[in-house]
DNA sequence: CAAGATACGTCAGTGTTGTTGACATTCCAA
DNA sequence: TTGGAATGTCAACAACACTGACGTATCTTG
């Protein structure tokens, strides 16, 4: 509401869907989603990481015991990228590879005491900015942001994020 | 409001602030910005090109004639990582390079027909998805989308941001 | 048990994108 | 006019993603 694109022939209904709100849309998108990495990309540096590394982290960290097959359904790459991440994180002692109970083949995922100290300390740096921009534009806000990047995800992102939120969330 | 975490000791104005609630944020943009990017990466495998020439053609289609120093600081990487990008797409006929009238050390950049054509191509797969989730959520919710990114920016990246919204959108 | 499927790891090769270093050109100001 | 700053270009290198192929261990099924 209160959208002052100056073409009204649409009705005010629709005065969101214009093509340039859609490309601020976009472009907000870009900005913010460097932002969003700009502080655990600073962290990760220092140690001789990259942006690959975080993830593994993080979804290690939120699923403990997580196989290689699952992180990999999660983050979209292929297996010889995340076993390059993942062979690092191991000889580095921040990540702990042991055999499946249930089924040998598979491999359960764990953080090490390091490995949750780095984890955290990312944890800490990305949230910080998020609950700054949180607190800055409101819980109104906040609901909405999250319906419209849920509705832009691909229906397979949306089925392991919904997973994800009702595993923590509850 | 309605915002149905369970926890309620420590009163609902601040319960979109939980750890959780962040980290439901911080999921929410990894996914979603598999999303954004899918459908024009797409498109750009298949010419040979990367997510940085999409970059680049987008911003030289924002601001025509932009200098090259202005692209940098928009997109913000090394000018030797843009020029290998806008070297491609002038060897391939889609970005024209022409020296500054006022500063000859300039060089102006503009799409050509072929190029803008392209653009436009990646710009409706693009704002297709956006569209589609913008309708779904809403426009209330697209506000508050725009709200919590514009928060999350970086200052600079902000100015850009407004500037550029400013420009196209008044 | 034999055969096929599954889970994981690895080697080789390629492509995009980022980096640093060196350098040419142009502008501006002392 | 000369030296410094700004702009843009070329070359070499590193990080990280991808495809394709293969090997090993394990599970599952007929």
């Amino acid at each position: 509401m209160a959208d002052p694109t100056g073409r009204s022939e649409l009705g005010e209904a629709l005065l969101f869907l214009t093509d340039d709100q859609l490309r601020k849309g976009i472009e907000a998108m870009f900005f913010a989603y460097r932002g969003f990495t700009a502080d655990p990309d600073r962290i990760l540096v220092d140690q001789g990481y990259g942006r690959a590394h975080h993830r593994a982290l993080h979804f290690i960290a939120r699923s403990p015991g997580t196989t290689v097959n699952n992180l990999l359904n999660i983050l979209g790459v292929t297996k010889q990228s995340l076993n390059r991440v993942l062979r690092t994180l191991i000889e580095d002692g921040l990540v702990e590879n042991t055999v499946g109970l249930k089924d040998k083949r598979e491999r359960n995922l764990t953080l090490t005491d390091a490995g949750q100290t780095l984890e955290r300390e990312l944890s800490f740096a990305q949230s910080a900015r998020m609950r700054k921009a949180y607190k800055q534009a409101g819980p109104e806000a906040v609901h909405g942001f999250r319906e419209v990047l849920e509705a832009m995800m691909d229906p397979e992102m949306r089925k392991m994020y919904i997973k994800l939120s009702e595993k923590g969330g509850a």
